[in-house]
RNA sequence: GCCGCAGUGGCGGAACUGGCAGACGCCCGGGACUUAAAAUCCCGUUCUGGCAACAGAGUACCGGUUCGAUUCCGGUCUGCGGCACCA
């Protein structure tokens, strides 16, 4: 046996390519487990600390499923479109398909030292014509079930770049690039209709087996909110203007009305004496980035247009002012103020000197200092006056029902994804322009719409795509006279809301995946990733996904082909679940591995941690098994060089122990027993087992290291039997393998196996040996702990009553006292409450 | 402002459903082996008092429920995350 080092890994990761060990076998013996990191981004440099650590510590958990049984699926791939290397390209220029095919060469490279159990195979690239045909197949599906729409929209807008940004790139109201304001600009824009699904997507969150924090953050992105929608006449206008509001109950103190500067309502209420007024708030407002006009949230501003709305239901006009606290893009864009009932209504009322009208009291009708936002009951409110707050929002509702201006609605923060890119490095959206036709789709047989090589991607305001006039111009599949293809590329999240599906059939030229592939392997059993991508991919594959369903491209009810055999009778009937339309059926976030001093690591601190370095010196395994050892996985915490040097101690410890065993060899002597390893043993198989099971890494270390000491301390023993001492050995190196998988092999091999451990069975602890004859309990009186007791393990309640009642120290404690209660909790304690 | 999570020794971190707080490891102290050192092995290591047996305190803080609370409930403080002029 080799000590260990990267020599090792390089020897078994050979081996294990040759061998085909990671490959997946389908319909091999095994119920199927679908496990799945988030794929990485090919960035220029090195494989940092957080890929080993998302990617190594699931790869443990897939290693010990594959040995309990499971048929484990593990692919890799790379999501290689996207804003980082057109801006290299712009600023180097290195053409974004070079600069991220050599990424993905050297990242591979990096990912295959790990020594994970990826089924190459499978490998996809999300910017290959081979994949991105299927990302713009997606996008025509969506396309023809009326999912993919063109609308104006605002966006991020840089003057002086003559680009759009995405909102991290204009944080604070300045262009990343150039410092320059970021100014809202309307354009026409493709979107998915993601608040289809809003509902849906919030319905199923319970059932997901996800971190709780996970599906908040959902909810607050989807953010429902039930109230009414309600209609108000615009005087002298053939006009109505809905508002929503979750504040019904106050109707009757209306005083005026608001319209967002950008709203559609805007330009059909402004009456001529106010129209210039009115253009220039407008102005204004756009000029004004969405960060700044939140950022002045207690400077309200606003403009009288000159209408006036009629009270749907007291017919009292209320004048209708453009203000821009109300935002455009939710709910209706229009807002009903009640000064005295919200505080930005107040403020505002105070400001403009408009009427404030109380009509909330508390619950005992006494009024309260305004604005009084919380739940009461009605005054000054009519017929409705006395009514609580849900009496009176219900009342109003169905007196607005009556006469067709109002209806209870459902209102969600959520909007619609929008998803062209003013880009170069991304899959082209699939829609051609025709004079004639308009927006027609590409057919699906022309597909993929190749992104061109020879493209000048430095920004001008419009897509690259469209100065490339080979790419642009073409014939309208539906007349064939002369048209232009549209020039944005999809957002990213695009490609990687269904790479999951595209993985088990990732060769399929034919379609993006069969069904049946889709029905075997869907769900994904066992995500990770980053928890930043709460609120974004996770909930677009789940759009998508559901939406794949609907179509029928996914789930639904399943009958096993029969080339799948037998026992794959388990496979197809956990498949209802993706007939639920999920993705994911689990999931787990990695902590953040921060620097040694605390912070999180950046090159700017100076406090990363480069794994190669330590690779090179101490190997892979050596490297995982820190990891697994020094942190909580779903926690992080600060990286300590001390903790790897003790991983490295532990390492000498259990090669040593198996050196000293194959050094001295099996003797004849018959295999026995030894009783206290034995409990050693079979607990570190019990609790190895639970804890990698639910990704708690580092207390299954701290288990194996108690076998390695207890091992130790056996093979001291004089007289210690070989024979059996072996077969604790091959446990230890078993349970050890996920987190080693180097040097298992090679102990294993050691041991004269010529087998690859991972094909090995994983131990099973054997419960006899862990009930011992007899027992310590804790003893306490009136809750403290005052002694412990020694007892037989079957011994009953009384018995163990008595031995601690036996004890002199608590025989003192109780003497002359009144025993009130025992409690005796089997296996743990025995209280004496006295007094 | 709203929603959520966390706070445990000198340090990283354990404690599964309310049942012996501090597993495992680092650091530190002591011992064995050694001419010596390193390595290795053994012992100790929450705090306070005591030579010790032991006693008392202790899981951010205050209070409650309970025979018993790191765990459940109410309040406070601090840190982190999500959303936010959301009507």
């Amino acid at each position: 046996m080799k000590p260990y080092s990267q020599k090792v890994d390089q020897k078994w990761q050979k081996r294990w390519d040759d061998a085909g060990l990671y490959r997946f076998r389908e319909g091999e013996e095994g119920k199927k487990i679908y496990l799945l990191e988030m794929f990485s981004y090919p960035s220029g440099s090195k494989l940092h600390l957080g890929h080993w650590w998302n990617y190594s510590l699931p790869d443990s958990w897939g290693r010990m499923k594959h040995m309990q049984g499971f048929n484990v699926f593990h692919p890799m791939g790379f999501d290689a479109f996207g804003l980082p290397a057109e801006n290299f390209a712009i600023r180097s220029g290195i053409h974004p398909k070079d600069s991220t095919e050599t990424n993905i060469a050297t990242m591979e490279h990096q990912l295959r030292q790990i020594g994970c159990t990826y089924d190459w195979e499978t490998e996809l690239t999300t910017c290959s014509p081979e994949y991105y045909k299927w990302t713009q197949w997606l996008f025509l599906q969506l396309y023809k079930h009326g999912l993919a729409y063109r609308k104006e929209a605002p966006v991020n807008w840089c003057e002086s770049c003559k680009t759009v940004l995405a909102n991290e790139q204009a944080s604070g109201g300045e262009c990343e690039r150039c410092g320059n304001p970021v100014i809202r600009r309307s354009m026409t824009q493709w979107f998915f209709k993601i608040t289809d699904y809003a509902q849906e997507l919030l319905d199923c969150l319970p059932q997901l087996d996800w971190p709780e924090k996970t599906k908040r953050i959902q909810e607050n992105w989807i953010g429902r909110s039930a109230g009414a929608e309600v209609a108000f006449g615009v005087e002298g206008k053939d006009l109505q203007i809905t508002v929503f509001t979750s504040r019904v109950d106050t109707l009757m103190g209306l005083s005026y009305m608001v319209l967002a500067p950008e709203s559609a309502y805007a330009q059909q209420v402004i009456t001529p004496e106010y129209a210039d007024a009115c253009a220039a708030y407008i102005a204004e407002s756009s000029r004004k980035s969405e960060i700044e006009r939140t950022g002045t949230a207690d400077d309200k501003t606003g403009v009288f247009t000159g209408s006036w709305a009629v009270h749907p239901l007291t017919g009292e006009k209320v004048p209708i002012w453009l203000a821009d606290y109300v935002i455009a893009t939710y709910g209706t864009g229009a807002v009903m103020a009640v000064p005295a009932h919200d505080e930005r209504d107040f403020a505002f009322a105070a400001k403009y000197s408009l009427p404030i009208r109380e009509v909330i009291a508390d619950k005992k009708g006494v009024s309260q200092a305004l604005p009084y936002c919380e739940y009461g009951s009605l005054v000054n409110s009519g017929k409705y006056t006395g009514l609580s707050t849900e009496d009176g929002k219900k009342a109003i509702v169905a007196d607005l029902e009556k006469i067709g201006m109002g209806n209870e609605k459902i209102n969600y923060r959520l909007r619609d994804w929008s998803v062209s890119r003013q880009r170069y490095w991304g899959a082209p959206i699939p829609i051609v322009y025709c004079p004639d036709c308009g927006a027609v789709p590409v057919p699906e047989n022309d597909l993929p719409v190749l992104l061109p090589y020879d493209v000048e991607f430095r920004p001008s305001g419009q897509s690259p795509l469209a100065s490339h006039k080979d790419f642009l111009n073409c014939k309208c599949p539906v007349c064939g006279k002369p048209a232009t293809r549209e020039a944005d590329t999809m957002d990213t999240f695009v490609c990687s809301s269904w790479y999951y599906l595209r993985y088990p059939d990732a060769h399929n030229a034919n379609e993006a995946w069969s069904a049946y592939k889709a029905r075997y392997f869907m769900p994904v059993d066992k995500y990770v990733g980053g928890v930043e991508h709460a609120a974004m991919h996770l909930l677009y594959a789940r759009f998508i996904y559901k939406a794949l369903r609907d179509m029928g491209y996914v789930g639904g009810a399943v009958t096993a082909p029969e080339a799948l055999g037998a026992n794959d009778a388990e496979n197809v009937f956990d498949r209802t679940l993706s007939g639920g339309g999920e993705p994911f059926k689990s999931l787990v976030h990695q902590g953040v591995i921060l620097g040694t001093d605390g912070y999180k690591m950046s090159k700017t601190r100076g406090n990363t941690v480069a794994p190669d370095e330590y690779v090179q010196k101490y190997g892979s395994d050596v490297f995982r098994l820190y990891l697994a050892f020094g942190f909580s996985y779903i926690d992080g915490g600060p990286w300590k060089d001390e903790g790897l040097l003790a991983i490295a101690r532990f390492f000498s410890k259990f090669q040593s122990a198996v050196a000293a065993y194959t050094e001295q060899g099996d003797s004849n002597s018959p295999p026995i027993e030894d009783k206290e390893l034995e409990y050693v043993r079979h607990n570190t198989i019990r609790s190895v087992t639970a804890d990698i099971e639910r990704f708690q890494f580092n207390t299954a270390v701290a288990r194996l290291m108690e076998l390695v000491t207890a091992i130790g301390k056996y093979q001291r023993t004089p007289g210690h039997s070989q024979a059996y001492l072996r077969g604790v050995i091959e446990d230890f190196i078993l349970l050890a393998s996920p987190f080693i998988p180097h040097c298992a092999d090679e102990m294993w091999e050691a041991l004269g196996h010529t087998d690859f451990v991972y094909r090995q069975k994983w131990p099973m602890p054997d419960e006899t040996k862990l009930l011992p004859d007899t027992i310590e309990l804790a003893v306490q009186v009136n809750g403290v702990l005052r002694e412990r007791v020694l007892c037989n393990a079957d011994a009953s309640n009384k018995e163990i009553e008595e031995a601690a009642l036996a004890l002199p120290k608590i025989e003192e404690l109780v003497n002359g006292k009144t025993i009130r209660k025992v409690i005796v909790v089997p296996k743990r304690l025995v209280n004496f409450v006295i007094g």
